[in-house]
DNA sequence: GATGAATGAGGTTTCATTCAT
DNA sequence: AATGAATGAAACCTCATTCAT
């Protein structure tokens, strides 16, 4: 009961911390507040935590190891491009209704300057946005997508994404209601529009001559 | 030069207060390290800010203050759509080009949970979106953008900007030097498709004479 | 011994506190010297009191309690005025020589225009001023003592006890010693011409046998 | 204009210094709550006083001044005692009414432990209280008063002053309406039966033998 | 004489972390 | 394993005082 499964007060701490931190952000929040939250004494938070910090970055490990794999799975899964995005977008909505605090924490400190958060942090997007690249580039090659830069857009395609999420995890209002019903359809037709090579007859002259 | 405008040592410290949250976080940069940066005593620091606070709040400010009028300028500007979303990815390349820390700094903080600077900064946020929203709205309405939720669009446009930028600004390596460069006329193209009516055979005269 | 009554530790803040705010004053004492004195550190001060004021307070208190406690024993106790005034007397004496300290700090900050201060302290002097009022005029009703008017009476008996109480704590020399020895009877005295009803030929039984 | 009288500025810091001093105390007052009081700048104040400190002495001083000359006058009166203690009475519910803040202010800092404030009071008071002494010690020779213990005595009765004074200083009420009216006669009448020693017949067994 | 911007030591208080129980 | 009293460095901020104008 105590050699094997993650141990129940750890469990505690971890959603007290989770709670604490995207209530306050992980400066304000205090370790008092969150033993309390948890229940447990602030002792306890030191058997099972090295640091603060230390919380945190278990908690952003998990949710980052989580997305991994969830990319691992879709790398090898030989779907096809606008199939993979519409998994993209299902994965990060579906997060949301599953926690919504977790999601605003990692909004939240995902660009906290210190140095040992963006270790395991910027790693991930990196990772992430690396992949989406590569499956632009592949997509144009194989002609399924239309010309474009895939570094610009696979970072405008994560941050499209993550700022509709942002507008319906921070506020709590109808119009959040409304996005978490509709954003991911309404986004995976976006994109195709925005990506798709479909019969995008005559280009000329698109360009600017600034 | 010192009896009239803002005050010399003014500007120092709101320089180097944008230098020192933009490299540490709000929370973790201290008075006294901004004091030694702006080369002025801590006490001086409080005879222009009221408080650490304060001084992050008058730097939110002032950027906030001049996006609004280039937000009201926009919206009497009488520019078509296509015309008013290029026009808005140029000012956002180019305050990264004018204070890149700045830009930063904005990312970083926008999402902290203080009140009194959600107050001064969703404001903003909320504001621009609804913009957007209404601009697409109207394009809509007029058939120059093909049916879509302009809610749900809006935040995904500025999203996918932010983002863009964002990559842009908190590195500082080989591809964020593309990014710059190219980045407007990719966006723009990108968002074209994205939005832009599709039947729309004759797409003549897409370029711009600026 | 430490895990029912006041902790230890709290008592030897107090000691510190009390001998360091009747030295310096409450504004010129710092938590520093107050924790070096008590054998702590400063943060084990916070874990027992909210703030400088609170410990004032709480000392301010603890002799309020104390007091009122007297008095209340003395209003149910149906002794002879006299007998009562006598007692007063007593009791002011008498925490002098229990604690000095204590006593010169209660002086020297009773007018501090602090409102929290003011509402735990003024509180107890009006109380006591008023309960000698009560009794002098009861005193009169009962042809016991003169008429005089009770209101400015009672005052003026507790700044005659007050001013050579303060005399005998404030300094410490000779005519201190002198006071502290003579002070309580020769007072009683005193308040007897003073207040005693006085065609009263027969004073005899004036003794105590105590 | 500038060579003799006193400088209209200095009065108007003393007169603003005196205020806040008597409203916040000594400590918790500001510099700059008196410069804006007294409607000069802080330098100004440094013009005419070498530092807050040297404020409240020179305030202390003037008064004290006065008071010596008003007992240097009565020593050489030549005035029946009696005639004194009246005299006495009269000065202090005078400067009451003169001017309430100074001996607000007075009342309140007269035991503040700072070094070179003890210098300038506690001599006065040291003064007038031998001064008083003195005269009982005179009138008990004379046989104009009682029989009893002038150091005691002597403090005794500028405490009962210095109560009564107190009482309707630092309060603002109906009952300080009333002592300020009746207090004086009042006190007079009470010292006379308290030291006189008039038609006092049978004091036998007024001792204690404790 | 008059000003008030500038100074920086020192104030109180917080809080992550430790460790004896 | 669990506790929470204890620690003390370091945070933000105040304010008496100075001095160039």
């Amino acid at each position: 009961m105590s050699g094997e499964a993650i141990p129940k007060k750890k469990e505690w701490i971890i959603e007290a911390a989770t709670q604490v931190f995207a209530e306050k952000g992980f400066h304000v929040a205090g370790m008092r507040e969150i033993a309390e939250q948890a229940k447990v004494a602030i002792g306890t938070i030191y058997h099972y935590f090295q640091s603060k910090e230390d919380i945190l970055i278990q908690i952003f490990r998990e949710e980052i190891e989580q997305r991994r794999q969830f990319f691992e799975g879709l790398r090898t899964s030989g779907l096809p491009i606008r199939e993979q995005i519409q998994r993209i977008l299902e994965m990060h909505f579906d997060r949301i209704k599953g926690n919504r605090r977790l999601v605003k924490l990692i909004l939240m400190e995902r660009l906290e300057p210190n140095e040992r958060f963006q270790k395991v942090f910027r790693s991930l997007y990196e990772e992430v946005a690396r992949y989406i690249e590569e499956l632009i580039t592949e997509g144009i090659a194989k002609k399924e997508l239309a010309p474009c830069n895939p570094l610009i857009t696979a970072h405008a395609l994560l941050g499209a994404i993550e700022a509709v999420t942002s507008r319906a995890v921070l506020y709590n209002d109808e119009k959040a209601a409304v996005i978490l019903r509709e954003a991911p359809q309404e986004l995976a037709r976006s994109f195709w529009r925005w990506l798709g090579a479909v019969p995008q007859p005559a280009l000329g002259g698109e360009g600017r001559s600034s």
